[in-house]
DNA sequence: TGTACATCAGTGAACGCGCGTTCACTGATGTAC
DNA sequence: TGTACATCAGTGAACGCGCGTTCACTGATGTAC
């Protein structure tokens, strides 16, 4: 039937790539736009320089498509993100959990964390760097990924001083604070500033944690205005 | 000459509110279109999100009349936030200059950093957290505003190595990268994240104050893998 | 076994919008003769 | 004193572009009778 000029099962130029899912297997297209808004997400580390076109492109389909299974723009990066804190998560727990030392996890922690960062700077930026929503669109959701990975370094401090390895003075939640800050502060600025002169990164680290596992294990209280 | 109903001194709505600079006094734009830019720049505190035109608007001008004065977009925001980097230097040398104890002016320092950010968090926004340029546009221009302001934190350490205060071994650079990377790591968290369940301001600041100081000044070394 | 119908997975075109930048121009004002 | 001219400080319109989202639609596939 089809003449010998007609090739109608290539792929033409300009048409979409994507072959429609069969009746049943909507949702695939639902997980294949959350993969391919990652890989955009991660490139540019910006989620408003992402478009919905070019997420669709991305697929090999249509703009509209997307809204098939993602309410806004907004619903999807939300999406996006909360699956990219859980592996984030999972890479300092990870660390964390391969020592049974209650020191040397909070350093393996630090460094996995800042190796996180530098490996995936797209990642680093877009979870801690954008002025996205940091909340749940829909209250319903529960703890997003980013809590629970802000609890999982709550629950390590705890465990260092249950162990005994910190002062029993420590505040779990200021120690918490002050390690994250300190070292996000260290992960923001190697991301944002790759042309300042910077020393060896993993010195960095050690330094700080030298510093603040010193302030967490002395008995000695500092010169500070804390009571 | 003009009839009852002709009143052309007045602003007409829609047209440009701004009277034409007299001969001579072009360069005055110039410098409306600096304040104007700053304006919308520490409102916004994302460069993406002020354009050429709302600029031209806030000054009352047409946005061709931008580029009488600045070669692009780009050039403009570099020079406003030159401008920017300038006045939180100023802020921050100024705190430290306020006392004469080699510690205390580091702290002052440091509190001084925060309170900037969460008094102009556009400001920090647009200096520390976007994804600007760092370095001039015109090598010719010499040091950025941002280069001179952590040059003096070296120079500060620097000064309490020399007057005993700080351990002689410290490595100012080192010591200065530590210090900036984790106050900036708790500004910057405060901004980002206002709906965090953050304690009080000034016990972090003087928390991380204790923690960093004490390292500094301490002789006894930390466990740390540093020699 | 055949056929009308419902459902599903998308598409095509358009909505109104704002963007940075360029280009030829205008109209007031000072200057030279 | 009068006037032609140069200069200056801008303007108006347009360039081509991309944006998120909506809406009516299409065409393949399964299902009920």
């Amino acid at each position: 039937m089809s003449t010998p000029t007609a090739l109608p099962d290539l792929p033409i130029a300009g048409a979409p790539l994507r072959a429609r899912a069969a009746r049943g297997e909507g949702a695939r297209l639902r997980a294949e736009i959350l993969d391919a808004a990652e890989r955009l997400l991660i490139q540019s580390g910006d989620d408003t320089a992402v478009s919905i076109r070019s997420i669709a492109a991305e697929v090999g389909v249509t703009p509209p498509s997307i809204y098939l299974h993602f309410a806004s723009k907004e619903a999807l990066v939300f999406a996006v993100c909360d699956r990219c804190f859980a592996a984030f998560d999972a890479a300092v727990e990870g660390a964390g959990a391969s020592t049974d030392d209650p020191i040397e996890t909070h350093r393996r922690r630090a460094h996995a964390y800042v190796r996180f960062g530098l490996d995936h700077p797209g990642h680093y930026r877009l979870l801690f760097m954008g002025r996205r929503a940091t909340r749940a669109l829909d209250p319903d959701d529960g703890l997003t990924a980013a809590q629970r990975a802000f609890a999982h370094l709550v629950e390590a401090v705890q465990r260092s001083i249950d162990l005994g390895a910190f002062r029993a003075g420590v505040d779990p939640l200021m120690a918490a604070i002050g390690m994250w800050t300190a070292i996000h502060g260290l992960t923001a600025a190697l991301i944002a500033l790759p042309g300042f002169p910077w020393p060896n990164v993993d010195h960095l680290v050690d330094q700080l944690c030298d510093t603040h596992l010193h302030a967490l294990t002395s008995e000695a209280r500092q010169q500070g205005v804390l009571p």
